[in-house]
DNA sequence: GCCGTTTTCGGCCCGACTGTTTTCAGTCG
């Protein structure tokens, strides 16, 4: 049997730690790392590309880690890892969890010291002997201990690390950023939101903010009076560091105003990036840093106002935030002005989407009528959107039932028919129940303009049998699209165990689509799933899933994980006006023969 | 351990900060 990809992902990240404590080159650690990153974002199954012989075809996994997969499918375990747990107690592993502890010094202190627990290390520090030790001195015994009181104080803090999602961070960054800019020592700076927040990613734990001033001691003091800011760490003329009462980091790093597009490309990150773009450019004989661009033949750096240059300098086209995962956007960039190579996408935007698909009523569990939803929808420029309740068994006291199935039809058809300005459609999110079955006749679904399947129960079960669920109704005739289709909560919940691989090809396969679920809390698809899917032939559809008219913008975060998955606008099936994806129906294509 | 628009072997980013140091190593992002 296949070992799910996390666990494969868990079993490489525990080596590649146990080789760090082992003092292996970094390379070679961090390779392990990636691999990890590698195997837990995959949507086909990697045991089973490992049991072919084929995870090698994965960026990133070589002969050797592709026999070291192979293995730990066959045995339960690795030989390597084995040796070294020998050899290196899980004590040890959590010490470098520290700050300010890496697997150099936990390496020392368990060699020197016999160190090989958290509590051990209190011991040794409480009774002066971690200064003893070459390299290490009396202020480091002090951080120790304060480091070891905090993570005794909030187990969860080091273990959990507080994540801000998306909106959240996006709004504290953005408050930041204003209120940096509107003080006093903000007078002719120029301060952004950068970081992670920038990439849109799902979640955020530190905010990054960069500005460029003539005054910029000024400017760092000042992050410490606004009123988001909890504390202020470090602060000098190159930035400041805090903690905001939101619970997470702020960095802010400052700069000379000719220097903006170096600071905004460095910190925008990711660092995965950054590292693959300064790799590129040493090949080219230059060196990319904050500051600017060093050329090796001429022994200077230039500096760039904008991002552009930084990409342009090195022969790049410029690279959306959004793609900046090191996931292919640098060769893409390389590429762009080669006419035989697709290059970068020309990504999804706000003003592609033409309707919504996928949003509730007081008939189930929403807060706001089909005339107020349908304004709504028509207020944000859509020219059509699908009402789809719950169905008949979604519980929580909100079932629609049949009857009341046809009676929401009529009502929708009688706004329809009054209200100029948008198309309304009678919808439904239909359960799909664990035998793949759908919770309404046939007949009566037939009746309806936009089928949702959703997973709402039942999540417990196997990745065979969600599988084979997934399935039966992808496979269903009146069925338009499958509703966020992992289950995960960003930060709250893992998805389901299910095989993405053979859902994208029975997808692909009927002309099912499949959503990414624009809800903050879900984003599901993930933007590695997503790019996945469209890679497999399958078309998304972008979709609120509004409880009331106010979350209906919350389309923005979909978008924003379509951009991520690298999605064009005919990736994205509500780019369509109705007239077109109505005869996209596989309904339709079935009814036609095709 | 991976990988190839100089390479199948020899490379594999860059700077700030901290603490321990008379010139640098480790950690972090």
């Amino acid at each position: 049997m296949d070992l799910p990809n996390g666990a494969i992902a868990d079993a490489l990240e525990e080596l590649g730690d146990l080789y760090e404590l082992d003092g292996a080159i970094v390379h070679r650690v961090l390779a392990y790392r990636t691999a990890a990153k590698t195997v837990r974002e995959a949507s086909m199954s990697v045991g089973a590309l490992a049991r072919e012989g084929r995870a090698v075809q994965l960026a990133g996994i070589g002969k050797t880690l592709q026999e070291k997969i192979e293995t730990l499918q066959a045995t339960g375990t690795i030989p390597a890892a084995e040796k070294l747990r020998a050899k290196f107690p899980p004590g040890l592993v959590q010490i470098t969890r520290l700050p300010g502890i890496g697997a150099k010094r936990a390496r020392v202190l368990h060699a020197e010291l016999g160190i090989d627990s958290p509590d051990a290390l209190r011991e040794a520090a409480l009774a002066q002997r971690v200064r003893e030790v070459k390299g290490l001195g009396a202020k480091f015994e002090e951080s120790v201990l304060s480091a070891l009181d905090k993570a005794a104080a909030d187990p969860q803090e080091s273990e959990r690390r507080t994540r801000l999602l998306l909106p959240q961070a996006l709004e504290l960054g953005e408050a930041l950023a204003r209120g940096l800019g509107e003080g006093k020592a903000g007078a002719g700076a120029t301060v952004k939101v950068a970081g992670s927040a920038r990439r849109m990613a799902d979640s955020v734990k530190d905010i990054d903010l960069i500005a460029v001033t003539k005054k910029p001691v000024a400017l760092a003091k000042s992050l410490g009076g606004l009123p988001e800011i909890e504390s202020v760490g470090s602060v000098s003329a190159v930035g400041a560091r805090g903690r905001a009462h939101a619970g997470i980091g702020v960095d802010l790093r400052i700069g000379k105003p000719k220097e903006l597009g170096s600071l905004l490309q460095h910190f925008t990150g990711s660092g995965r990036h950054n590292a693959a773009l300064r790799e590129l450019a040493v090949r080219r004989g230059l060196h990319v840093s904050e500051h600017g661009v060093l050329d090796d033949r001429n022994g200077r750096t230039g500096t760039c106002e904008t991002e552009k240059a930084v990409y342009q300098r090195l022969g790049l086209a410029y690279i959306e935030p959004e793609l900046r995962e090191d996931r292919g956007e640098l060769e893409a960039a390389r590429l762009e002005s080669e006419p035989a190579h697709p290059g970068l996408p020309k990504l999804v935007e706000q003003k592609d989407i033409k309707g919504e698909l996928h949003c509730h009523t007081v008939a189930s569990d929403g807060k706001n009528t089909i005339g107020e939803m349908a304004a709504a929808a028509r207020e944000l420029g859509y020219e059509y959107v699908a009402i789809t309740d719950h169905s008949a068994t979604h519980g929580f006291g909100n079932d629609v039932s049949p009857d009341e199935l046809r009676r929401q039809i009529e009502r929708v058809r009688e706004l329809d028919g009054r209200l100029e300005g948008i198309r309304v459609l009678a919808g439904s999110e239909v359960n799909v129940l664990p035998d793949g079955g759908l919770d309404y006749e046939d007949e009566l679904l037939a009746e309806l303009d936009w089928v949702v399947a959703s997973v709402h129960t039942a999540f417990g079960m196997g990745e065979e049998a969600m599988t084979a669920r997934m399935i039966r109704a992808i496979e269903h005739p009146l069925v338009d699209a499958i509703g966020h289709p992992t289950g995960r909560m960003i930060e709250k919940r893992e998805p389901y165990a299910i095989d993405l691989g053979t859902v994208f090809e029975a997808a692909a396969r009927t002309g099912t689509l499949i959503e990414i679920n624009a809800n903050p809390d879900r984003r599901d698809l993930s933007d590695a799933h997503a790019r996945n899917a469209v890679r497999a032939g399958v078309t998304i559809v972008i979709d609120s899933d509004a409880h009331k008219t106010e979350t209906l913008t919350n389309m923005r975060w979909g978008i924003a994980t379509a951009r991520r998955a690298w999605l064009c606008k005919q990736d994205v099936a509500n780019t369509r006006p109705w007239h077109e994806l109505e005869r996209m129906r596989k309904r339709n294509r079935a009814r036609r023969g095709g």
